[in-house]
DNA sequence: GTATTTTTTTAGATTTGTCTAAACTTTAAT
DNA sequence: ATTAAAGTTTAGACAAATCTAAAAAAATAC
């Protein structure tokens, strides 16, 4: 079956928002969509009778096996065109969202196909994130981010959970992406602030918010 | 200006229109989009007060010079996406259509901009029609035709102006291409038909019709 | 040159996705 | 345990894009 650009994107922000907390409130998704509760209520209705969503008035809602099945080819999608926008058209990675969020809702199989296969089937999109594949299969990539690791020795970044404009472009003045070394050298008690040491930077401070936001794993 | 894929459907099919005729009728633009001649008159009036057509009721209509250069904008995406589709993911050149028709419509202009220097700036698409520049220049290539053109020598063909999959279907099975080389044998005079000899295969004889869609250039 | 056919437009309805404002539930506060 | 606040849903309206059926205009036939 198919489904609107809309429905798709009903799907998708449920999905990440249940990332978070297993069941998603009506304002939550709102949020997330730039749209008004009543909107979400009634999208809510029509996801239900189409068998997507297990929903009960006023209780919140989460996917079904179909629909997380769906969601999950939706980032799909969105994760391989964002892929092919960083390492073949030469994007940087802070600018590829908006953009993939247009291209996701191509609907050709065959399409994506190719193009995995053009893209020499990546694991990860350029933010670390692993991308599902054809059966909605997706690699849970144990890491921990930088305000709970403990070790000095050098980290790897493998993905940053908060890809707002504003975050990543924070980030990029750190000079840090997806696969850069570094090295925590204290936690402030404070304010949980984490001082690092970027490979070829001077040591510097985040904020514990920015902290927690950038996984990584043992090199 | 921003234009909704309707819109920009509406627009580009008066573009390809007008290629035949200079005045466009309700009824073929209907014929074209598959709907009704009455959705034609509705998005028309909307047209016209967005200032991108000249209309006069009952008198049938014509892009202004706005709505011709957005057009040319539009095929110029499409055909890059053709472009890409077929020699970066290795699409048949006549399965590209539907996927073009909607990757068209994605809006970034920066996108466009990075898939054409990705591409090395392609002059023009897998089916031979040359590609718009950013400003909406595009080369009239001159050429002619398998029914009209009378010498013997060797030919390639440049282009195929009916692209419905039932032509490219039937191209396929005559090993007919862009770039294929050919030579006219005959004419014949009971029904137009044409007696070709495609390279490496033996010779054929194809219809007025299939002739008049075949454009060659004198390699 | 009137009558018929074809084409185009209008009028009114429909679907999808959205909204505001009001009503209703649930949660939190005292 | 009421009351207040916060969150959610309903009711009704609206815009975009479409449709059907009927009216109007233009083209064509005789």
């Amino acid at each position: 079956m198919n489904y609107s650009v809309s429905e798709e994107n009903y799907i998708k922000s449920i999905y990440h928002l249940q990332q978070q907390t297993a069941t998603v409130t009506t304002n939550s998704l709102a949020n997330e969509l730039r749209t008004k509760p009543a909107s979400v209520t009634d999208m809510l209705k029509k996801l239900q009778t189409k068998q997507l969503v297990e929903y009960e008035k006023y209780r919140g809602f989460k996917l079904n096996a179909t629909g997380n099945k769906i969601a999950l080819n939706i980032v799909r999608r969105h994760r391989l065109w964002e892929f092919f926008l960083v390492n073949k058209l030469g994007f940087e990675w802070d600018k590829v969202h908006d953009i993939a969020e247009e291209l996701e809702h191509v609907s050709s199989i065959e399409l994506i196909k190719k193009l995995d296969s053009f893209l020499n089937f990546p694991q990860t999109d350029p933010h670390g994130d692993p991308i599902p594949d054809t059966n909605g299969k997706i690699a849970i990539i144990k890491q921990s981010n930088l305000a709970e690791i403990t070790t000095k020795k050098n980290v790897v970044v493998s993905s940053v959970s908060n890809q707002s404009p504003e975050m990543l472009e924070m980030l990029k003045h750190y000079h840090i992406g997806i696969g850069t070394s570094l090295k925590v050298n204290k936690h402030f008690i404070f304010d949980g602030s984490v001082e690092i040491k970027v490979v070829q930077q001077s040591a510097c401070i985040i904020s514990e918010q920015v902290a927690k936001n950038i996984f990584v794993h043992h090199d």
